[in-house]
RNA sequence: GGGGUGGUAGUUCAGCUGGUUAGAACGCCGGCCUGUCACGUCGGAGGUCGCGGGUUCGAGUCCCGUCCACCCCGCCA
């Protein structure tokens, strides 16, 4: 239907004759000529209506409307003297119409069809074909195909097989909710959609197939944010005969390649490796922002050298004090602090201490703190004249994390986070078991099939199984070959070496306290193929969504993925979910009970 | 489940301490216009003020409930 396409059209393609089709971007109707915008997916191109070709012609074009499909042929000429468009790839030329026609009208629109749309979301989402048509969510779909074209490239050249695994799987009890799809043909049993094909990959290790790969849909019946959608994208590996640092070398040079391919952005410096414990440390959270400084310091020894209450009676509680400097905040007002102590009591700190460093330490808390440990302080924080020291006084875990969502806003507030720039960081040796305060007990920090760091495996076996509900227990500080990939604060990627055999795994589940019973009935099949010659083995998954989020600069998960959900889990497109006929619900044996 | 912000024309928004004809811009429709590219210009149409209830002589405005969207907490790797 065409010869060439619109972005297509530059001095070079003067004097010919051209066949082009497209959508009209914009109409400019001036009673004699007539200028339309067509736009396709490489560009646009100005074409003229002129009375002087063809009256009729003309005439019709006057009846062409904003994102009309035409077909038109006309010749490429250089714009007259004075009328070039400089801010347009194709504003040299412009293409006079010999003939056209309309291949389809199209309706009023209900937001215009432009990159700087202010239609609100759920508008774009409900028309997503029209908000697919503005040049910039096309730019984000193409980086996303180029991205996942070069990660496919990489992987195929590094023998990874591209293997699929089932849709319809079994609910596992760890993790996330499921999304359930009741079973015609078993009534009263479901299948779960998969959180990720974590079994199977392992099967596939157990199978022999050594190096696989899959870019797959993964589901998880959680609440929304704008960087987690119900249904999102996974590039899943798993290699056998592998260590920790065989992964992470392969992802780095993986990562590498993708943005010089995606973004022609070349990944100088490797990612920074953190232990779990130096990241808790430095930055109070296990997916810190690299992009700037601001390292938190524990001050608890010394503070515990004053007489402020608050403060001692934290340490006293088996509690911290921490620390951040805020670079030239000593001119915050009153008002300012209180904003940012209500902000940090948000985030469940009881309140957020401060001092500011002028010529002396001016704070309501300075009178209990000697001199020399106000000296000290200063040091510690590097604090010059004009900075502000803000202090958070809490549970080690309430401390770090209220200091490092505190250390985010900073690093907004002070403008320190510039764009186009790219800061990865490896995270390991995570702790292997996390205490659930709520149901007294341990859980996987990672999922159970990691395993534990060869320098823990001796207590690993050895702890006293009596300690399994104690939050104190020898259990904390036992590590695990997991790994998790940061870039710019968000967790895009993690992984573990895994368990392969079925004594460690049979170990893991005691002390997760899932009995033998459990254990079968959920994961069965996968301890049993453990005693088949399971080979050493290990693997990681990195978030696609959020990585070609971050990578083409959008705001939101929901720009780079084609048919996104709303914050209620709904398509508005589709309107899915959607109620069922009663038919359907009675062949799956199923009935509602709703609560009202 | 909880906190916050928002919902008024097709769209984005304004609409004060409640006051009778609910506005603007863009878009849309029609006229004029031969060099525009955010074209210009003249005119016009277009409203269940999210929904339900209440207070009041009177509600877009106040109160209660509810729905939807977004951000966050919980949840989630």
């Amino acid at each position: 239907m065409r010869t060439h396409s619109c972005g297509q059209i530059t001095e070079n393609e003067i004097g010919s004759t051209v066949t082009i089709v497209g959508w009209t971007n914009k109409w400019r109707d001036h009673g004699g000529v007539v200028f339309i915008d067509l736009r396709d997916r490489s560009g646009l191109v100005q074409v003229v209506f002129s009375p002087e070709i063809d009256v009729e012609l003309h005439k019709a074009a006057h009846k062409i409307r904003n994102e009309f499909v035409l077909q038109i042929e006309g010749d490429v000429r250089q714009r007259p003297e004075g009328t070039i468009n400089t801010s347009l790839p194709t504003g040299q030329v412009e293409v006079v119409v010999k003939s056209f026609t309309v291949l389809n009208e199209c309706k009023p629109l209900p937001f215009m069809v432009d990159d700087e749309t202010d239609a609100s979301e759920s508008l774009r989402y409900k028309y997503r074909y029209l908000d697919l048509r503005r040049p910039i969510i096309q730019k984000y779909m193409i980086m996303r195909h180029k991205a996942v074209k070069s990660l496919r490239a990489y992987l195929d050249s590094q023998d990874f097989l591209d293997i699929e695994t089932p849709m319809l799987t079994k609910s596992t009890p760890e993790g996330a909710r499921d999304y359930l799809v009741p079973s015609r043909t078993n009534p009263g049993r479901f299948f779960a959609l998969p959180q990720s094909p974590q079994i199977f990959k392992q099967i596939l290790m157990v199978s022999g197939l050594e190096r696989y790969y899959q870019i797959v849909k993964c589901f998880r019946d959680e609440d929304l944010r704008a960087d987690r959608q119900p249904e999102f994208t996974q590039v899943d590996m798993e290699l056998s005969f592998v260590t920790r640092d065989d992964v992470i070398a392969i992802v780095d040079d993986m990562i590498k390649i993708v943005f010089k391919e995606t973004l022609d952005v070349e990944l100088t410096e490797p990612p920074v490796r953190l232990t779990y414990h130096e990241a808790m440390d430095r930055y109070g959270s296990d997916k810190p922002d690299l992009r700037f400084g601001l390292e938190l310091k524990d001050v608890s020894d010394i503070v515990k050298d004053s007489s402020f209450k608050v403060f001692l009676d934290t340490l006293s509680k088996g509690g911290m004090v921490k620390a951040i400097n805020g670079k030239g905040m000593a001119g915050y007002s009153r008002k300012d602090l209180d904003d940012l102590t209500r902000e940090v009591q948000g985030y469940g700190a009881k309140g957020l201490a401060w001092m500011k460093v002028k010529d002396k330490i001016e704070s309501p808390i300075a009178k209990f703190f000697p001199e020399e440990s106000l000296k000290a302080l200063t040091e510690r924080l590097e604090a010059e004249n004009g900075d502000l020291m803000l202090f958070v006084a809490d549970k080690v875990d309430v401390t770090n994390d209220c200091l490092s969502r505190l250390r985010n806003e900073l690093g907004r507030r002070l403008d320190l986070i510039k764009e186009g720039v790219y800061k990865f960081a490896w995270i390991t040796d995570f702790p292997i078991f996390e205490y659930n305060e709520d149901e007294k007990r341990y859980e996987a920090m990672h999922h159970p099939f990691t395993a534990p760091m060869e320098e823990d495996l001796e207590t690993f076996f050895s702890v006293d199984a009596s300690e399994l509900r104690s939050p104190d227990s020898g259990l904390r500080s036992l590590r695990a070959e997991a790994y998790d990939i940061v870039l710019n604060g968000y967790e895009i990627g993690g992984g573990s070496i895994r368990i392969h055999k079925k004594d460690a795994q049979d170990r893991m589940f005691q002390l997760l306290n899932i009995d033998a019973d459990e254990a079968n009935d959920k994961f069965g099949f996968l301890l049993e193929a453990l005693e088949y010659g399971a080979p050493p083995h290990g693997g990681l998954a990195l978030g696609l969504d959020r990585l070609v989020m971050i990578m083409t600069g959008a705001h939101s998960i929901r720009d780079v993925i084609a048919f996104p959900k709303t914050q209620k889990a709904a398509c508005p497109l589709s309107s899915a979910p959607s109620e069922v006929d009663a038919k359907q619900l009675e062949e799956l044996s199923l009935k509602l009970d709703i609560v009202e």
